[in-house]
DNA sequence: AGCACGCCGACT
DNA sequence: GTCGGCGTGCTC
């Protein structure tokens, strides 16, 4: 190898691509991907830092004009140093390219254009904070002094409801909360000073105790590992992590906690400050890249100890890292939608390796694979069987069977139980969620005489009809009309269907016209802030029933929510991959968690076809043992993840035959390359075969043996660089 | 980001 | 005549 490619400084984003070098003799051996150099850049031949992500024997750019690498950096293992190397296992681990992988590890510094709140958060104080409210929040007086009180008296109250009393920004509200934060801490320091207790400490159940002291015990043995805190709905996982964060902080050491976006509610932030002040610091998506490389800064030099984020903020640059805790664990937002697809509990877990921190997952239904490898021995596992509120009760679970409610000549979406339920609740003056569980369901236009949708000419995905009567794409945007007549026959008789939510919203209307209904979907979460407007209103009881897609379920705490249903409770059983009915179980579990709090008891109601399925009788039981033990069962019998390890290489192109030669040829590779104890699948068509003129084929292999996996990950990349497939096609890996 | 190159105004 | 303003663009 002759030359490095080398990336410098890149905390720049237009320096963001690779360099060449000369490799001095005798250097070569010291070189590797990651490696920190010093190389002569610019007219003027300053030296400056770079890394090293690969190296080639050819090189596009003169040859003659190369420079040559100036020097290895060494020291001791630097924060750089660490995300670098687990850039590195990345690679390995999912196929990437270096540079994908560093980008990954690394925050770029975006410059950031100055804004006008961005000033406000910064500079405000109680004082301002009380002007601005009463030069900016005039709208509602009652709700003014609700949230000057609750900033005054550290009460708890919903972030969603204080949004919606006031009618002003997000932003807004968050430079609000800024500055009651602030006055939170003063008023901490304070009592500090005065010598009083800093924080009502909550008192632990004997489980949430017990979880605790275990963990402390391994952690000072120096053997923290990974933990699974398996507790249900409401048994206070969330004391149990604050209680294990407070020990990691009392070893000096520092706490990445991850939970999905959606849990990021004002509530948590106040529990969560409340207990640590201002050591604390949140990343959300509503910060900018300058403002999240800005609490990369605080954590590296010291002024924060905790990072509250999404899945990025593993990357958090902590000098001394002793804690990773994961909430909801089998949340789907932990796997990256772009290259490098890692997903965030392996590369925690590779971290908590490399750092000797501990890891915490939490979850009331873990996923299949991390609650395999608990029982395996692999994890510790600790349950949290008991509602840490007194008095306070899981929801009664039962289950309709639909196929009854037609014998009984009853064809509407609402079961006779359903709808004496929904009565009931109705003069009670409690509220219903009403979930379908399953996503991308939303209005398309089909054909009346032919049947067939119309579908975008790019992608292989029918159009979805806007209120503004266009066609759009939501995979290539491509936007047309709604046509007069059908494309593919010609009738006139073309009509929009509603959505799932659309129908459900109509058959509510028509069977409780007083009632007061809201739907949440795509169609009416228009706008940045359309969720959010939603939830606040229904959570502020302006609206009777709610009905929506998952998205309802997840994360929010509805008070006088007393029934929730499951309509079609089948709908993401049969989903196109083999974690269906996992994500059937998970969903009505969450969703029955939904109803029924602050001690009044709740109800929920799974209408079904299949009431015999193990996913719906376990998730009306609450019991994810037997869940687990059907699953796995399934599992083994079909040779599906975690009973193998299983890959999908994703072939693309812009012609649809190269696409499927390739995906052809990358099976029959697999195939030679290892006769036994390698399974592939394939060529398939995936779920969507075309997304902008670009064609897709899968092929999947699966072993029981890691090994063999990575390298037939590596055969084919191989076989990929030096064949003419890669002039011809696009691969991708995937971990499943 | 730096740093050089470059093409216009007021100074020893 | 030259010193220097910072506008533009490149960095293996």
């Amino acid at each position: 190898m002759k030359y490095a490619d080398v990336i410098v400084d890149i905390a720049q984003g237009s320096l963001d691509r690779i360099f060449q070098y000369r490799i001095p003799d005798g250097m070569g051996e010291e070189l590797t991907e990651g490696t920190p150099v010093y190389v002569p850049f610019g007219r003027g031949n300053r030296l400056v830092k770079g890394y090293i992500t690969g190296f080639s024997d050819q090189t596009s750019y003169q040859p003659e004009g190369l420079k040559e690498i100036h020097s290895v950096i060494r020291g001791e293992m630097s924060i750089e140093q660490r995300l670098l190397s687990l850039a590195v296992w990345m690679k390995q681990r999912y196929g990437c390219t270096m540079i994908q992988a560093m980008k990954t590890v690394t925050p770029v510094k975006k410059k950031v254009k100055p804004r006008v709140e961005r000033v406000l958060m910064r500079t405000v104080s109680t004082g301002e904070i009380l002007d601005y409210l009463h030069t900016h929040v005039k709208k509602n007086q009652t709700a003014r002094i609700r949230l000057l009180q609750a900033l005054a008296s550290d009460e708890q109250i919903p972030y969603e409801a204080v949004l919606h009393k006031l009618n002003i920004s997000k932003s807004a509200l968050d430079s609000v909360i800024q500055a009651g934060l602030a006055r939170l801490e003063e008023k901490r320091n304070m009592k500090e000073a005065e010598g009083g207790p800093v924080v009502p400490h909550v008192v632990l159940n004997e489980e949430q105790e017990k979880a605790v002291s275990q963990f402390v015990r391994d952690f000072d043995r120096g053997q923290p590992g990974v933990t699974l805190l398996h507790g249900i709905t409401g048994s206070g996982k969330t004391e149990v992590y604050m209680e294990m964060i407070a020990h990691i902080l009392s070893r000096g050491r520092q706490v990445i906690m991850l939970i999905p976006e959606i849990s990021l509610t004002y509530q948590t932030v106040m529990r969560f400050y409340r207990r640590f002040g201002s050591r604390v610091a949140f990343i959300h998506s509503r910060l900018s890249q300058g403002e999240r490389y800005d609490q990369f800064e605080r954590a590296r030099n010291g002024q924060v100890s905790i990072m509250i984020g999404p899945r990025s903020a593993l990357f958090t640059p902590f000098p001394r890292l002793g804690l990773i805790v994961i909430d909801e664990e089998h949340e789907g937002a932990y796997k990256n939608e772009t290259v490098p697809r890692y997903h965030a509990v392996d590369v925690a877990k590779r971290l908590a390796e490399m750092t000797g921190a501990g890891l915490v997952l939490g979850s009331a239904t873990p996923s299949v694979d991390t609650y395999a490898r608990a029982v395996r021995g692999d994890y510790k596992l600790d349950r949290l069987t008991r509602r840490a509120q007194e008095g306070s009760r899981l929801a009664a679970v039962s289950v309709v069977d639909l196929r009854e409610e037609l014998k009984a000549g009853n064809r509407s979406i609402f079961s006779r139980r359903l709808f004496a339920g929904i009565t009931q609740r109705l003069e009670q003056k409690e509220q219903v969620m009403l979930f379908l569980n399953r996503r991308g369901y939303s209005s398309f236009v089909s054909c009346r005489s032919c049947g067939e949708a119309i579908k975008c000419p790019h992608c292989d995905v029918s159009l979805k009809a806007h209120r503004n009567g266009m066609l759009v794409c939501h995979y290539c945007g491509y936007t047309a009309p709604i046509p007069r007549l059908c494309p593919s026959c010609g009738s006139p008789y073309i009509a929009g269907f509603g959505t799932g939510t659309q129908k459900v919203e109509e058959a509510a209307v028509k069977m409780f016209p007083k009632a007061r209904i809201l739907r949440m979907d795509q169609d009416t979460t228009g706008g940045k802030d359309g969720h959010e407007k939603i939830l606040s209103a229904f959570m502020a009881h302006e609206a009777d029933i709610l009905i929506g897609t998952q998205m309802i379920v997840k994360g929010h705490d509805f008070p006088d929510v007393t029934l929730v249903a499951a309509l079609a409770a089948d709908l993401s059983l049969y989903a196109d991959d083999f974690r269906g009915a996992e994500r059937t179980f998970q969903l009505l579990t969450q969703a029955a968690g939904r109803s029924g709090r602050r001690g009044r008891p709740g109800e929920m109601l799974i209408q079904t076809y299949v009431p015999e399925h193990y996913s719906i009788r376990a998730a009306a039981e609450q019991d994810y043992e037997m869940f687990f033990r059907e699953e796995m069962s399934y599992r083994r019998l079909m040779d599906y993840p975690p009973c193998t390890e299983m890959v999908s290489v994703t072939v693309s192109s812009r012609r649809e035959e190269l696409a499927k030669e390739g995906a052809a040829l990358i099976a029959g590779k697999l195939g030679d390359f290892c006769q036994t104890g390698l399974t592939v699948i394939g060529p398939a068509d995936p779920g969507i075969t075309k997304i902008n003129d670009i064609f897709y084929q899968i092929v999947y292999f699966k072993s029981g043996d890691s090994r063999l996996i990575l390298q037939a990950v590596n055969e084919i990349e191989s076989y990929y660089e030096w064949t003419d497939l890669k002039k011809n096609v696009m691969i991708q890996f995937d971990f499943k």
